[in-house]
DNA sequence: CCGCAAAATGTAAACGGTTACATTCGGGGT
DNA sequence: ACCCCGAATGTAACCGTTTACATTTTGCGG
């Protein structure tokens, strides 16, 4: 058996870096006042504290993350882990939470461009030991399938993902589509068609349900004014010419977020269909761009930065007290009205009567 | 003196994950071969490792990030710290990053809203322990100032900013304005109006000494045609009335960078003063909206995914030989003719002759 | 069989903090 | 004086890895 070798003290040399003991020495105390010091939560006398801070800061000291992470056991760093880390949305996102994470003196660590569900639990795990909760945002697969491949028991909040068993921060969907097909409605639309996002997408989902439910409130609802799309351009683009051609016309359109809906507009200006006067056309998202085009897009606003505000709020009650009391919040929509929409000049065919007012 | 207590083996109790001391204890060998296994580096006989390897996995053992931080000192993380967290640049930088960095095995740590340059300083100070290199973005401070009140020495790379003591890199800002200032006067414009960005900024410094250089060749280069502009929309559109009230009004005007020309682009729309043909302008970046704007806007195109992708190579560089050979880079751009230039109507006034060719 | 080098594995000291417990110090009460 | 008690400070175990060096095993020629 290996016995007592030399003692191997100082073999390794230091890298240059300041270390607690340094200060100790330097100041005469042991390293525990110095730490004591340092996080001013005990008792150390006046005087030795302000010598103490003096030598450190001569000293330029810095604390080792690593091994205060190691030794409490929190690296006050939470980790973000998105689909995608460009395009407006999910930078805003960050911002959100990289703004009220660092209030709360929390650093970020973010991880995105995980193109399919088990990269994406890789990284989840990798992040084990690097932070103390996770912002997971998932809204295409079910992470639910995959939970139990996890191997640590971080808390975390998901957004925009349905999931029974984390915290979850939604927006709502459903309400903003209800709202926008309202607006429609009150212009006098009746027969309204939607672009559809892609089947698994939570928010798609919900968007959908919202202008169902409002088409059935109207006396509508038929299948036939539902338009597959995936949330691209060229998607919007695409559902134009299918829409155009249905007999009676629609009055309106209401894609299923911005970037569909500017794609549409761009093949009504190749038709020389005429948008608003022509053909309504309404978006959700008020992604920057909705601002730009001809005409300027009518679309549902999200606080996207108010989203990721929220999900740390959540996440840090979470983390405190080991789980969170709020198991679903959900961030309100508003209406931004531009100039995509316009009163329908109705009449040109039978008004449909209001069969049931199975509003719910 | 404090002597032998009783020790204080298993008093805190473990948070229930498992340790590499579980795995060696399950598998029948020591925490050194298990270390040994997982990091592949050194001589174990087969068949241990493929034991080690199955109870690490029955086990869902994950590695201690902190404390393999601490113990072989490098964390496999990056550090950026930017101005910003949102808008497209940023979060294309950040994802050019990512993507190369994952690449390579390393995570990323953002930090972005940086105000006030001190609060920079003590960001980068925080980074230490938990970062074994930095991508600072810094282009309207001159972080060398404080480069001495930094208390690490961490391998760090620049981008867009003017440091000598590390390697940067940089969009080619000069060249991009003088292909696009060649570009204007190619169409026969030599009457060109400049909207400035802010006055510290590296990049707006850049762009302008391009369009000088390219004006003087022209034989103008008053100053007269200068405005001041920081880089908003709102900028862009208050620099239209002056710029149009100069007579000889500019045929063209070039602004240093899209934002601004989106404004200047609505103010002309409501002026009625139509762009392209009463008027040609330019913008810098190549940001989304230039697309969609009408007409959509002639401008210059950066390769930002390339930034963050080569910004990531040359502090892998920086990190492995504790040096980088490269000190500084340049990001080639690239001309996007849109719709928002056309042909000067010149003749109107007298064309100035070309002075001297001081083409450099 | 033995000896011996090479291969495989084990032992325990770092890494740089935090903190439980021990120790010392400094009055006030009796 | 002496004792006691709380405040201030010191000591060293511990967090979970890596790894230098020690030790044990293995394989093979003599």
């Amino acid at each position: 058996m290996a016995r007592q070798h030399e003692p191997l003290r100082y073999r390794r040399r230091r890298g240059g870096a300041v270390t607690i003991h340094d200060v100790a020495a330097r100041a005469g105390v042991s390293v525990a006042t110095v730490s004591r010091v340092l996080n001013g939560k005990e008792l150390v006398r006046e005087e030795t504290s302000r010598q103490v801070l003096e030598v450190a800061k001569s000293l330029r000291y810095v604390p080792n993350v690593a091994a205060r992470t190691l030794s409490i056991r929190r690296s006050q760093t939470i980790g973000i882990v998105l689909p995608e880390v460009h395009g407006e949305f999910f930078s805003e996102v960050i911002r959100g939470i990289d703004l009220a994470s660092r209030a709360a003196g929390y650093h970020i660590l973010v991880s995105g461009s995980h193109s399919d569900a088990n990269e994406m639990i890789d990284m989840l795990d990798a992040m084990r030991g690097r932070v103390d909760g996770l912002v997971v945002m998932a809204p295409d697969l079910t992470l639910t399938t995959y939970r139990e491949q996890l191997a640590h028991k971080l808390p975390m909040v998901l957004l925009n993902s349905d999931d029974e068993r984390h915290p979850t921060i939604t927006i709502d969907n459903y309400g903003g589509a209800r709202t926008m097909m309202k607006h429609l409605a009150s212009l006098g639309h009746k027969r309204i068609a939607f672009i559809k996002g892609p089947e698994q997408n939570a928010d798609a989902r919900e968007r959908l349900r919202g202008y169902r439910q409002v088409m059935r409130a109207l006396g509508g609802g038929s299948r036939e004014l539902e338009f597959d799309g995936d949330f691209t351009e060229r998607a919007g683009y695409d559902a134009v010419k299918p829409i155009v051609a249905l007999s009676p016309r629609p009055t309106a359109i209401f894609a299923a977020n911005d970037s569909m809906a500017v794609g549409a507009l761009a093949a009504f200006a190749e038709s020389g269909i005429e948008v608003p006067r022509e053909m309504s056309l309404a978006g959700f998202d008020d992604i920057p761009i909705a601002h730009y085009v001809n005409p300027p897009l009518t679309t549902i606003g999200v606080d996207i930065a108010e989203l990721g505000r929220r999900a740390f709020a959540v996440l840090a009650e979470a983390m405190e007290k080991g789980s969170s009391t709020r198991r679903e919040e959900c961030i309100g929509t508003t209406l931004v009205v531009r100039k995509s929409c316009a009163v329908s000049n109705s009449g040109t065919y039978k008004t449909r009567g209001r069969k049931k007012g199975e509003g719910s």
